[in-house]
RNA sequence: CGGGGAGUAGCGCAGCCUGGUAGCGCAUCUGCUUUGGGAGCAGAGGGUCGCAGGUUCGAAUCCUGUCUCCCCGACCA
């Protein structure tokens, strides 16, 4: 068994960092003593939502929401250049739509929000009642993802082979009640994507399932820098109502997975619930075979937990609302004006400039308030880079430069600064933010390769890797049989015993070659097993 | 949904046991000082103590209910 030392503090240089004087750090919880109340000091210290009094909601405020906004521009063309057009589909869905999937009824209908009243009267008490008068002749349920019906627009609008294959996006919000909620990685509320496609055959359809899984694999780890395993998950995770379910996975710096995207084929399983019916080339009726898949606002959450650090968040480029924030140090005195229109020559210069493929996002933060205070605020948001002007800097030509994802001199414990020439800053800012980028993705693929065991051969050391290694354990490439049914519900209950999850059969993995660490058979395939959110 | 903990100023908390009408630190505002930087001094503003009932002359404090958050469990594309 490889060892390997707790995560976070994986890279050398923070591991350097313990003997040098303690470093005051912008967050009051450090990841390694209560990464539970680190993530979400982080969201609150980051700007990027709060509570908002109903269970399971959350404010996501602009910072928050303007992340979003990068994902959901990026992504969109993704999926608009793989052939998809979007649509709206509504909120509410009938009852009776909503009924006509078995598994999908069964997998849903434990969190239901449902709409069963129409208007409010008063109460004779000063508050406010549903009126009994306007009950709704049919429930409306609060769609919790909208397979049902958008498959019901789907059977209108496929007649012929010619209608195939349709292939449709949406961005909506979904609601599931939630038990147990968590901001960003599990609310009753949340914002996502979910792409649905209807093909003739069943090889195009999981092709296609295959395809935006890839999509998902590229959005991932370009944009959101966010190393991910794509796999499929066993039988027992599937999507209530699909044939197969696959999976994008990440690893969090407390060694526990994140599925941040799933692709599902969905068989004739919704065709044949919503009647998606189409006069085939050869002659007679054929049942179209469907996809899914989406991701959603979780995202954010293994943006947060991928990469921020004991002084906040620090958002990849590509994802920042602002990449390049200017800060004048500004004295509230005659030489600020002089100040203001050295910046503005900055931030008109990158502005001007493409940086990752897009014009730079900069800017030239002249809010009234305390510069230092104003700093920290942005490193706190992880703003990539954070140019700081003062007097001085204006009369060498200068700038301070700061870098987001490498903070810190660790020889001495002070804040890691560079001073370029206003000139030379223009010219290098795009391209560092590209390094920015690439060094955000290096290092969280490096920690997470670092805490995946393989050539583990036995349930037992399982259960050993998982006891002895530390606070974030990390993963473990396994081999199984891939059971079935009473077989795979005894691996299921083991797992848990152990707090354990399957989390998918990597697609790319190397052929399986030993034997299974359940049941002793000859294994067939490699597996991650670890523990989750 | 079960067990535990918690809601008092923007944030973090004390006060609650032993009811008497709210306090500390940071933040905010004003003034002065300071000025390569997460400042100092002085003064000031801000809270129907989650919400609703109850007990009481009087409730942040005691009782009941309820909402929300956190942790553990169950559940969870």
């Amino acid at each position: 068994m490889p060892r390997l030392s707790s995560l976070p503090y994986r890279s050398r240089s923070q591991q350097d960092a313990i003997t040098v004087p303690a470093i005051r750090h912008a967050l009051s919880v450090k990841r390694e003593d209560d990464f539970a109340a680190w993530y979400q000091a982080a969201i609150a210290e980051g700007q990027m939502a709060e509570e908002s009094g109903v269970r399971g909601c959350m404010v996501i405020k602009p910072w928050g929401y303007g992340i979003w906004e990068r994902i959901q521009r990026l992504l969109d063309d993704r999926i608009k250049a793989t052939g998809h057009d979007n649509a709206y589909f509504p909120l509410f869905i009938p009852l009776s739509n909503f009924e006509r999937e078995a598994d999908h009824v069964e997998g849903f209908a434990k969190e239901m929000a449902v709409v069963t009243h129409h208007r409010l009267i008063a109460d004779g008490k000063g508050g406010l009642i549903p009126d009994p008068e306007a009950k709704l002749e049919e429930p409306l349920v609060v769609r919790p993802t909208s397979e049902t019906i958008i498959g019901d627009a789907m059977a209108r609008w496929v007649q012929s082979w010619r209608d195939l294959p349709l292939k449709l996006n949406q961005w909506a919000n979904v609601v599931r009640w939630e038990m147990r909620t968590r901001m960003f990685l599990r609310t009753s509320e949340f914002l996502w994507q979910e792409g649905h496609t209807a093909h003739a055959t069943p090889e195009e359809a999981k092709d296609h399932t295959l395809t935006m899984l890839e999509v998902y694999r590229a959005m991932a780890e370009e944009d959101l820098a966010l190393p991910v395993i794509a796999g499929e998950k066993p039988e027992h995770e599937r999507f209530p109502g699909a044939v197969e379910t696959w999976s994008i996975e990440a690893m969090m710096q407390d060694g526990k997975a994140l599925q941040a995207g799933t692709s599902h084929y969905l068989g004739t399983n919704f065709a044949k619930a919503s009647g998606i019916k189409y006069q085939a080339q050869e002659g007679g009726e054929q049942f179209a075979h469907t996809t899914s898949w989406g991701v959603s606002t979780r995202l954010i959450g293994g943006i947060i937990m991928t990469h921020g650090d004991d002084d906040g968040l620090r958002v990849p480029p590509k994802l920042a609302p602002w990449q390049v924030v200017i800060l004048p140090m500004l004295r509230g005195n005659d030489d600020d004006a002089a100040l203001i229109e050295y910046c503005e020559g900055l931030r008109a210069t990158l502005a001007g400039q493409q940086a990752l493929g897009e014009p730079v996002r900069v800017l030239l933060d002249t809010k009234p308030g305390k510069p230092a205070q104003k700093r920290w605020d942005w490193v706190r948001k992880g703003a990539p880079v954070i140019v700081e002007v003062g007097g001085r800097d204006m009369e060498n030509g200068v700038v301070t430069l700061i870098r987001r994802d490498n903070l810190w001199d660790m020889e001495t414990g002070k804040l890691n600064s560079q001073a370029p020439t206003r000139e030379s800053a223009g010219e290098t800012i795009p391209g560092l933010l590209g390094d920015i980028q690439q060094s955000l993705f290096t290092e969280a693929a490096e920690r997470r390769d670092a805490n995946i065991a393989t050539g583990i051969d036995s349930w037992d050391g399982v259960v050993e890797f998982f006891a002895n290694n530390g606070k974030y354990p990390g993963w473990v490439e396994v081999q199984w049989a891939k059971p079935t049914g009473d077989a795979l519900e005894q691996v299921v209950e083991k797992l848990k015993d152990q707090k354990l999850t399957v989390r998918n059969v990597p697609r790319d993995a190397t052929p399986a070659d030993g034997t299974c660490i359940f049941t002793g058979e000859p294994a067939v395939e490699r597996v991650y097993v670890a523990r989750a959110y």
